[in-house]
DNA sequence: CTCCGTGCAAAGATTTTGCAGGAAC
DNA sequence: GTTCCTGCAAAATCTTTGCACGGAG
């Protein structure tokens, strides 16, 4: 007898409580909206919306507490640009992003070859390297043929 | 004989006439705020406040107009991250940023050796490459001890 | 002379905060 | 039983917009 969705509720629950954060209804649900996306690519409203779909007392106050909490223990990422900030679920090292300049759409790409930029001067920390590609999406370059 | 300022002047106009854009006193004391600030990293708030204090009737509004009229023709850049956006002045396509994940500044980089990435893939169009280091700056690396 | 750019004021969008009750551990 | 989390509502922050006037080209 297998249980997968068993299982997979549990490993949300799990990775909350390794990092010292409780399990409630409404980070299982935060958690459930970017599954239920395509693209991991969501704003903090569109969380809101799919999760109060399934939990009608769903405040956004606590979307917005919880997505600053699932950021600061690393299991999103913000990604920052014109408009709304979108939460990003992919923490794979090569994941890189493309923004468009026309329509401001956010793609995935992946940079196999990369790896982390070291700073060998002074004092700083490296965590992490990310790298935006910004230019024109296959959309807005057909449509505007190739003009800025 | 040499005019340093007058010429200084002059380009700045220059540049805003070659992309179409008229010259006036409120993009000249908004450009101008450019130069003042040490780094180049001011937000709409600081360029406001720089460029008020030499021309009073100076408006918010105006300020935000011409920031995203210069990033529209390629003159700045916007840095967005938490908080308010970021203007940059700075085009050299070595220049990159550190962000802290501590204290959230920004810092310059370069990275001489690195060059755009190109996607072979499907119909994008790229225009510029940007590498975002994040982690720990100096002083929050210093002061927490290299914890997160 | 024609448009573009500006100021003002108001609205819009997004995100944060204070507080009291309730749930997780 | 404690402490953390939540909902509500209000506020704070940042940015954009509509409109009429004035200056740049």
């Amino acid at each position: 007898m297998v249980r997968v969705s068993t299982s997979s509720r549990d490993d949300l629950a799990e990775s909350l409580r390794d990092r010292g954060l409780r399990v409630t209804p409404q980070r299982r649900a935060i958690l459930a909206a970017f599954s239920a996306g395509e693209n991991g690519h969501v704003t903090a409203d569109d969380v809101f919306e799919r999760a109060v779909a399934g939990l009608p007392e769903l405040s956004r106050a606590t979307v917005y507490n919880t997505l600053g909490e699932l950021v600061r223990v690393g299991l999103l990422q913000r990604v920052d640009g014109a408009g709304p900030t979108l939460y990003d679920p992919n923490l794979d090292r090569t994941h890189h992003h493309f923004r468009c300049l026309t329509c401001g759409s956010l793609s995935d790409i992946h940079l196999e070859g990369e790896e982390d930029v070291q700073l060998t001067e002074s004092g700083y920390v490296v965590e992490r390297t990310r790298v935006t590609l910004e230019g024109l999406c296959p959309t807005c370059a057909t449509a505007g043929d190739g003009q800025l």
